[in-house]
Order: structure tokens, then sequence, then C-alpha cells
DNA sequence: TGTACATCAGTGAACGCGCGTTCACTGATGTAC
DNA sequence: TGTACATCAGTGAACGCGCGTTCACTGATGTAC
């Protein structure tokens, strides 16, 4: 067929997107090559062109998941008083729309309970894209005049991540959106915002 | 072989038992129903006449895991003042032991992000075992005089939860025992213990 | 400018392994007579 | 009391399916001459 220069880039950024979108709905152990390859438009022979092996696939495909939740961290906060981004960061987050659309959003949500069973270089993708999450809603805590925002900060990514967790669990929709609006309210109360 | 008439439920039991130890560990996909037999000293062929099938013993492995989790939280705030009760469940639960130790301990850490991929009974007994804790958890709060108890709850232990999900997919052990700590001050502080 | 060849992303059949599930069988012991 | 039969938890071989991985092939287009 021969495509031009970047085809075999842009196949790659679409099946990694979709491998992500997988991902986080079906979890590692589901996630099939195949099923990814034809949600890309392609079929599972050509899998091996661009990834190694299926472990290969996902370590980059956490990768990209913590790139978009970056993001996601920078569009919500970026040129913003800190006060103003926090909340915001914390509504989207603790948010019916991130609560419903499994397909998308923060990967620890969606995979935190996985990662302790995940090894290499998937593994260390998680480590530091948490890391980075971690460091960003510190720096807010810090220009906040938090003292210790380091440990405010992990204190306030657990209560988003279980609180989501929580939410994504709950017997039905209205729960779920009582359990979010509960983690909200005690996380501005606590934080002063 | 023809054993006494308790035989049948005590080897139940034991595949139970094996059942959420490698639930835990590993995950709901890589449970192997061979691997569990084994594990409680049996060959995979019997295990029909005990399961209807691995998601029975899913969800069944699920409701004693949550028996499991209800009984420790018995046992570790059961007479004592709501105070000290609530302390030591926030220091059991925030522990290096419970973080390591990760084929016993809390069903919601262990699985979290999993059960939203679970349906019928699994889920099911999830859903419960989980608002029996919160509900555990307020029955403390209330006591304390805490305002709006039910609402307080849900927080701490998305709080919990999180700070437990974030520990153990930590890059090393210092830095998930410095994640524990810091999700216990935090706790201690906003709860006033 | 035209022709033969090289390239390589993508195709689809095939392989092999792990694992859930089935099934004929075992053998110790309780029960009927 | 002794004997024949029934019971049933547990065994281990076998089946079949899903899925990761391999591989020979395709065919459009770039390149060498």
């Amino acid at each position: 067929m021969r495509y031009d220069a970047e085809h075999k880039a842009r196949t790659r950024q679409r099946v990694l997107k979709e491998a992500a979108r997988s991902l986080r709905l079906h979890g590692p152990a589901h996630v099939a090559v195949a099923d990814v390859m034809r949600g890309a438009g392609l079929t599972h022979g050509g899998f091996y062109a661009h990834f190694a092996s299926k472990d290969d696939l996902l370590a980059h495909a956490v990768a990209t998941m913590f790139e978009d939740a970056q993001a996601s961290f920078e569009r919500l906060t970026a040129d913003k008083p800190p006060r103003e981004a926090l909340r915001d960061y914390i509504a989207s987050y603790l948010s019916p729309r991130h609560c419903t659309g499994r397909d998308a959003g923060c990967p620890i949500a969606a995979l935190g309970s996985d990662v302790p069973r995940l090894t290499g270089a998937t593994r260390q993708a998680f480590e530091e894209g948490t890391a980075l999450l971690a460091q960003g809603i510190a720096g807010l805590l810090a220009q906040l005049g938090t003292p210790d925002p380091g440990e405010a900060s992990v204190s306030v990514l657990s209560e988003l991540v279980g609180g989501l967790v929580l939410a994504r669990l709950a017997a039905d929709a209205a729960q779920a959106q009582a359990l979010l609006a509960a983690c909200r309210t005690q996380l501005l109360k606590r934080l002063q915002l």
C-alpha cells in the first residue's frame, strides 16, 4: 500500500487511543488485541508491526491515559487563581460525567486496584503518572498557603480516587450522585475553598 | 469415600477461603478454578460438586470477603468509646500491614476498580458489603456528634480506600508509608480525633 | 519517460496454550435385608 | 451378624473456546536504471 511517512505513527496513535478506552472499560485482563485492532479499523494481524506484545501495548496505553489525565488537569486549572482551579478540578473529578464515562477519565480510578498486579513498564508508567498528578494538586495547595502541601495533596487525591471508585460501585445513579456530592462538600469544607 | 455430614460444608468453606485469597491477590479474571482447588488441597474436577460455575464461586467469595471485613470492623471497634474505635479503625486500615498483605483485607481496596465490570450476584454482594461498612463508620461518627454522619462516613471511607490503593501503587515502601501516614494525619485532623 | 523491482502496512489463516466445564470412574462407608 | 447394594465427594482425562502470537501473502507506490 505504501503510505506517506506519518501514516504509521497516526495508525499507532489510533490503536493506542482505542487500547486506552478498552483498558479503562474492561481492565488489563480483558483487553483483547483483536478487539482493539478492530476498534481502530484494522485486523489483528497487523498488530505486531506496531507493538512488540500485548504487554508493550498496555504500557504505552497507560502512558497515553496519564498524558490525557495531565492534559485534563492543565485545562481545568491553568490561568486560574489556585482556589478556583482546585474547586474546578474537584468538581470535574467528582462529577456525574466522570463517574458515568468509564471509557475516559482518571486511570487511577479506572485501574487502581489492578496496579499491584501489573509489572515492568506498565506499572512504572502508572507510578510516574500518579506522582505527577499528586504534584499538580500539591502545587495548587502550596499557592493557597496550605501547610505541608505534599501531605495534603495525597490525602485529597485519595479522597478523589476513593470517592469515584465508590460512586461507580454504588447500587444506583441516585446513590452515586449523593456519594459524589458528599465527597465534594467534605473536600471543599476541609480545604476551606 | 462417604464423609460425615459436615464434611462437604467444611470443604466448601476451605475452597471459599482460598478463592477469596486468590481473588484479592489476582483479581477476578485471574482466579483459576484449578488453582483455587489445588490451594484447598483438592483437584479441579470436584469443583462443580460445590459451585455451579466460576461466577457462582466469585459471588460467594465476595460475600465471604465482606463478612471478614465486617468482622474486622467489629473486632476493632466493639466495646470502645467512639473516638478510640474510629482512631483504631483508621490506624488499622491505613497500616503498613494492611498495605502489604494484599491477600487479606478490605475487598474494596483490593477489587474496587474491577467492580463496574462485574455483574449479577457478585456485583450485588459488593454493593451490599460496601453499604454495610459505610453504615458502620456512620454509626461511630453519629456517636461522636458529627453533623450529617452519613455524608461524612462516605467521605472518610473514600479517603481510606483511595489512600490504600495509592499506597499499594507507590513506587517503593518508603513512599507507601509516607502516603499512609499523610492520610492518617489528615483524617484524624479533619475528624478532630 | 517507461519498466522492473523493492518496500512495508496491513490481511487472514493457522497454531498453541490456558482454562472453564464435562464426564466416566473410584472407593470408603452407610443402609437394607 | 453378615452380605449386597447405594451413595456421593473427589479424581483425572478430555473437550472446546478464546486469545496472543506467527507467518506467508497482498498490493499500492516509491525508487533505480
